[in-house]
DNA sequence: TATTGTTATACTCTATAACTATA
DNA sequence: TATAGTTATAGAGTATAACAATA
């Protein structure tokens, strides 16, 4: 499949694929989007793990720091990192838990929500941008076949697998 | 558009779409996508912008370290590293021109055509791998949705905005 | 003086390991 | 003894800045 040119000079301009196929694509149109989300939260003060942590609270308001470190495929002291930069900006509060002090219950604050409304309309605004070249129907279509793979390739909806190098597993 | 849902505790399990639209499942799939990559290329002993290079260079051989620079969109000190890694395997030449001796020029060693040819047999598997979801009439119409969005995003074909932090720009 | 490549250095991100406090 | 969280430390990756050789 491969066009085999091997040691011989200069690349043959009509040659058939140059760029590499859907996977690479994947890759690049993936990386490009990550980018400009990063660009957009930026304004904001934020990071994307930042804004997926925020989420997860939200979503499941509560809950330890052990478990955003489990679901995120992240080690415990990585979790503390993040959760001390939300926590010093305001936006989420650990709360000792007084059934076992073990644990600190993670909330939003106030400030928190209000932020993360702002991130909702800016990631609505980011969607828009990353699909212009596609009509409505064409989004509806890429969407479904990109829940297609998610699902084939175990991957957890909504969790993006790059809080850290465990999610990239290692090699020998 | 976004459920308001407020400070209310404990999510709403049948709320619309808490996964994300098209945006973040590129995000999530194309990190999927390369860190799957990145995984079989390390059994080669490279990284991905190890193979970036190498086809770059094959693709244009005798090319100097600047272009490269230039097309990644990296700082020229970065890619003195990278050819580092490279010129030690075995892999790339650096020639010293004869015409103006500042630059290398650029060249894959036997070794270099040898492993790059793996490494397109492993590209081939790798896509296959991402793709197994679909079926061939999807497999081509997620690519070209991609390649629309290459277009309208301004995106180089066949570069992956992942060499360095230039490419994702910064905020002030 | 401008350009190619290099070295030296610092900064950011993330993991590992040792530690504290609860249980 | 085991678990949640923390601190201290180290490594990888990448940028910035100063520098050498050549033009």
């Amino acid at each position: 499949m491969t066009t085999p040119r091997q040691a011989s000079e200069e690349r043959d301009a009509s040659a058939p694929r140059p760029r590499g196929g859907a996977a690479f694509l994947l890759a690049q149109v993936g990386a490009h989007a990550a980018g400009r989300f990063a660009e957009r939260v930026g304004h904001l003060g934020l990071t994307p793990p930042d804004v997926g942590l925020l989420r997860m609270i939200a979503g499941q308001p509560g809950r330890s720091q052990r478990s955003l470190a489990t679901d995120l495929g992240v080690v415990p002291s990585r979790v503390v990192t993040l959760i001390d930069n939300l926590d010093h900006k305001g936006l989420v509060e650990r709360r000792r838990s007084t059934e076992d002090r073990r644990h600190h219950a993670l909330h939003l604050s106030a400030e928190g929500h209000r932020v993360l409304d702002e991130v909702r309309q800016l990631a609505s605004a980011h969607e828009d941008d990353i699909c212009a070249a596609l009509d409505r129907d064409q989004r509806a279509q890429l969407t479904a076949l990109l829940e297609l793979v998610v699902g084939q390739q175990g991957l957890t909806p909504g969790v993006h697998p790059g809080y850290g190098q465990l999610s990239r597993k290692r090699h020998p």
